[in-house]
DNA sequence: GTTCCAGTCTGCGGATTTCGCAATCAGGAG
DNA sequence: CTCCTGATTGCGAAATCCGCAGACTGGAAC
């Protein structure tokens, strides 16, 4: 049945067309459709079709596209402290060499949630995701600053998150 | 995938772990659920009931009563850099006074994703969605440099985004 | 002990939604 | 014009969602 994976393909590793701006073919549609799962992620199709101006089985086709070619995933999010989840950072990471190579190693640590390459002081910002004090210290001083090419890392602890949102699309 | 029930039913719904923000307290059953929507947020209930142990119903009733408390939201995300805008930074707030009226002010922007108060050189990280340079300068610097107590900023802004993952609970 | 009582779970119909597929439609390219 | 490829539609069948009534549990009061 759904046993299947649903592979969380991450925000697309190396795929040169999509990395320009603007990304793949969205339509107004499909952003309308996006929109509409930004609302609630359990929308019926139908529900959706009707707000598009699309058919039921139109919306489920772009729908499962949309979630094939990774450009969205519908997900449970919550705030992590609230979940047993005690220690959460974000952590600032210094490069020397390929950055792309260390980001690519901080991805494939599962307590990296978020994993960013910026401009400015930092080349790298993660989010860093841990049970206890203890967890956080070993993840940032023994395992992120273990990975080669990192200069140095700045840690920012959560104190009280305030605002997350995904409905940037209805503003 | 987990074929095996995570809790026996008398995992009493008192059992928390502990919130001291007041968040409500979520039993092992909870969690499981919360955890299999993380993987796909639209999997029927039946087969979250049969992985956790409970009827589809049960299932139900308690996935609605965590959306209507707020402990998480179904939603679809994506990268924004792939829907139109272009310009996202994060960006480190440095306060003088209080701290939360701060971050209440920057929460009510529609353009501010992510509010959380963090202790290290920032005393607020907030990641800011824009559609093109201008709006992002204007957000920056006239908006949230205008916020009464704000000192000073520091902004980082997007390259690419690595990795965005909300499967903390399968690990 | 017994009796409420509030919260949760289960079972089960009926309404709704999802699914799969074949047919239809739209837009190029040759 | 014809042949493509891809998107869309319509529609039964299957699965899922929904609401509700009854049963169960643990705690508090007596």
């Amino acid at each position: 049945m759904h046993s299947e994976p649903v592979a969380s393909r991450s925000a697309d590793p190396r795929d040169s067309r999509e990395s320009r701006n603007g990304g793949p073919q969205l339509d107004a549609v499909s952003l309308a459709i996006i929109e509409q799962l930004q609302e609630d992620g359990r929308r019926p199709y139908a529900a959706i079709g009707k707000a598009v101006g699309l058919s039921e089985a139109a919306v489920r086709q772009r729908v499962q596209k949309l979630l094939d070619q990774g450009v969205m995933q519908i997900v449970a999010v919550t705030d992590p402290l609230t979940v047993g989840f005690r220690r959460q950072a974000m952590v600032g990471v210094n490069v020397e060499g390929d950055v792309e190579s260390v980001a690519d190693a901080l991805t494939a640590m599962s307590e990296c949630e978020y994993v960013v390459m910026t401009a400015g002081s930092f080349d790298l910002m993660v989010e860093v995701v841990c049970e206890d004090d203890d967890h956080l210290l070993e993840v940032i001083n023994r395992r992120i600053r273990a990975v080669p090419g990192v200069r140095s890392t700045e840690s920012f602890v959560y104190m009280k998150l305030k605002k997350q949102t995904y409905m940037w699309g209805t503003r």
